[in-house]
DNA sequence: GTCTATATTCCGATAGAC
DNA sequence: GTCTATCGGAATATAGAC
């Protein structure tokens, strides 16, 4: 079944933002698939297919991400997105472009302009939406919008990974952080 | 000669912020110092017992950082701060702090109190001088000292990983941003 | 302190049966 | 599509000589 794949990709995915590309196994997958190390190399013959895919994984989600909140406004889409982080977060795992880019130099060429696309698009829908809530005074900050996205996703991004060693309080500061920082002063 | 132990633990260091921990063997190390694999074995055991000098080691360099630094105006002590950021970004590498919590889940117990002492005196250190820099009016910031100094720990963490996918433009981008974010409205 | 040699385990990957 | 079986390789780790 087609669905054994995508489940595969799930795990991947999983098992990539929790302990890293480099840590986890194809027996893991088995594993909690109920299925043997082969059945898993039958989808995706190497490591480096399924990287591909998870990373076509992510850009989907995104862009459903993109179009499940396309009606709200600034303000709201930055809620969504800070909430994303907060689930990543309570899971306990990291997010996509921060495993990633730990993993970077040992990841294969193929896989690497899969991953770029994906943060380029984060980046980018993130930049357009503080633009707009610029426009319509709905957000308010000194920074340029690109560059307001970069600390932005960058707090967001640091925040998963040093809850990990420091504890979710130090998540929750940033996270409020962040908000605080592109609310309107007379809010 | 004490030397080689030493220079294990720095490559190793190299090593863990290059490739993550997970990625790098003994083997490497070996190779580097133009040793065996054994000899690399003769001084640490296990790879845990060299994960625990490698996060020693960066307790000690933080405390000469702050030694060194001890002279300088508050100002001045973030420039330096920044400035270690610039040079990990240069060399390719990541920032201990990130490449730890990326592999977390996948490290023995032992190994964490040691991170989390790192983590803990790096947070500090920059609470610290943030905390002085805004009593002297050499520093301006509408958050706790405590949160911006995690604000800029978190925008500069990111910013070296995001820099591997992204490019070096983006660090650039944050990291003038950071500063901008502390400086006096009046200079 | 470093070497050779080796034990052991695990992982990625493939062949071929069902 | 999944299985059993297995290959080849690499990695962690240890024993014992020098």
């Amino acid at each position: 079944m087609a669905e054994t794949k995508e489940n595969i990709i799930k795990i991947g995915d999983q098992l990539i933002r929790q302990k890293g590309f480099n840590a986890f196994s194809y027996h893991d997958i088995a594993q909690k698939l109920g299925v043997k190390n082969a059945a898993i190399h039958y989808h995706f013959p190497t490591k480096a297919d399924l990287l591909i895919e998870v990373a076509k994984y992510h850009i989907q989600k995104l862009k459903d991400f993109e179009q499940d909140n396309m009606g709200l406004s600034a303000y709201k889409k930055v809620i969504a997105f800070i909430d994303t982080y907060v689930k990543i977060n309570a899971e306990g795992r990291v997010c996509f472009v921060g495993a990633m880019a730990t993993d970077w130099e040992t990841v294969e060429d193929t896989v690497r302009p899969y991953m770029q696309q994906m943060a380029t698009m984060l980046i980018d829908w993130l930049t357009t939406t503080l633009q707009k809530g610029l426009e319509s005074k709905e957000l308010q900050f000194k920074e340029q919008p690109h560059t307001q996205a970069l600390l932005i996703i960058s707090n967001l991004l640091a925040a998963t990974q040093m809850a990990r060693i420091t504890g979710d309080e130090n998540f929750e500061i940033i996270k409020n952080a962040v908000l605080n920082g592109i609310k309107p002063h007379n809010k």
